[in-house]
DNA sequence: TGTCAACTGTTTCAAATTATTTCAAGGCTG
DNA sequence: CAGCCTTGAAATAATTTGAAACAGTTGACA
């Protein structure tokens, strides 16, 4: 039996927040709120959360992208932002800042629950992301076993990666169906800061295509995107 | 179980609201009334709306084209208009605005029912617009996938696209059957401002015709509108 | 109805971006 | 220390994109 999913509220509206929180527990979810960037770092330090919900505007100096991003240094905690407006433009800063999906407001219940349990269905959420660091991670068939660095194909037989092929798969596994960029790529999997002409990535990236795609021209797991980085696919649908 | 889908009127008819409201929840309708403007935009900014019904003429400084437009600022909300004439030009007007549908007064329940369900078919109604980022879309037989960027035929054969033609075909399917100026398509699917000159839009679309459609010079799909831009026809009857 | 300007479609080509190969330096193993 | 492996820089190939040019269409207007 698993426990309920922990959902942790950051905004800065009492009213928003009150409603949220109801509905949520109605759904039987674990909630925890917050009205300011602190209180938000405060209950990450000390609860294990599943989904954060941010608002994109908030008052005072802080805005959302900027806690987006500084909750992205130090987790892959699956993040929906909450907008004012329908517009696209948001909707792509905030998933290049990393976040994972997005609700325009108004939105009914039924549209944050489905999108709650959307972002945990693709992280395959298995009790608070406990399971990654043990077993590793699972992706249409193969494996990814983290404790002995290995991985193994539908078949289960062990593809050989090097060391480097396997830091970089795992960054992108704990990162699936994100949007990668080239120099956080570098920073995860080779543990330094890029500059500017660094295109070893690619590289990388090609190697590893080699090895795990069935047709590395057509890959189906690790998708380009033009001028802004890669995207690791995972598929817990099937 | 699907929730009902909430409409919102917008007409400064006392008795036509009244009787639009009793219609509307004879047929399993949530039914929200507005008799201004201001009292619209409140509605909206409160609740999850599914189709809004406006009238083409309103007493006041106001209009429905100019109601219409300000939404479409910030919502894809589905939008039906009702007008007193029955002249072609209100509907191009209408289109262009934004509105998906027109009604033509007098009409009968049928009608209007008819076209509500219509509109939200169209838009794949599925609790609101909560299915497009994480699911999908379908038309016509093809699915287009946008968690794993691919786009697949009827016969589920994966079309190659490039990242910037998907990302176009997103943005004209999470709008299909509307209106989209050049401008619009140029900001949402490449996230930058178009110069005055700038036609790689009508590249991009000629790209997309030639790997989508059957007879890329009798498009289904991707119909242009002369002076306007193009619309996405998500099931085109012929 | 014919003409013309405005608008749209498509091709061509070059710049920008990404993919892959080659090769050498450095590391690891025996 | 020789041989093999890994890695990334440099070079090269391939792809994607949009500007420019040209071709085709449409509709306004004489």
């Amino acid at each position: 039996m698993t426990e309920a999913p922990h959902i942790l509220v950051l905004d800065d509206d009492a009213e928003l927040r009150g409603l949220l929180e109801q509905r949520l527990r109605g759904h039987q979810f674990d909630v925890s709120l917050a009205a300011t960037g602190d209180e938000l770092r405060t209950i990450m330090q000390h609860s294990s959360i599943d989904v954060v919900i941010l608002d994109l505007m908030l008052q005072g100096g802080e805005d959302g992208l900027s806690v987006c991003r500084e909750i992205r240094k130090t987790s892959t905690v699956p993040i929906i932002m909450l907008t004012a407006m329908n517009h696209e433009a948001d909707r792509i800063i905030g998933l290049e800042m990393g976040a994972d999906d997005y609700l325009t407001k108004p939105f009914s219940d039924r549209e944050l629950i489905a999108r709650i349990k959307a972002v945990l269905r693709r992280q395959g959420y298995q009790a608070s992301e406990a399971k990654s660091l043990t077993e590793g991670f699972q992706f249409s068939g193969w494996t990814l076993d983290v404790q002995r660095r290995e991985l193994r194909d539908p078949d289960q037989a062990l593809v050989d990666l090097t060391s480097g092929e396997f830091d970089l798969l795992s960054v992108m596994a704990e990162r699936a169906n994100r949007l990668l960029s080239r120099d956080l790529l570098i920073e995860l999997s080779k543990g330094r800061d890029a500059d500017v002409f660094d295109r070893s990535i690619d590289i990388s990236i090609s190697r590893l295509r080699q090895k795990i795609e069935d047709d590395p021209k057509n890959p189906r797991f690790i998708k380009t995107i033009r001028g802004k980085g890669y995207i690791f696919v995972s598929d817990p649908s099937d």
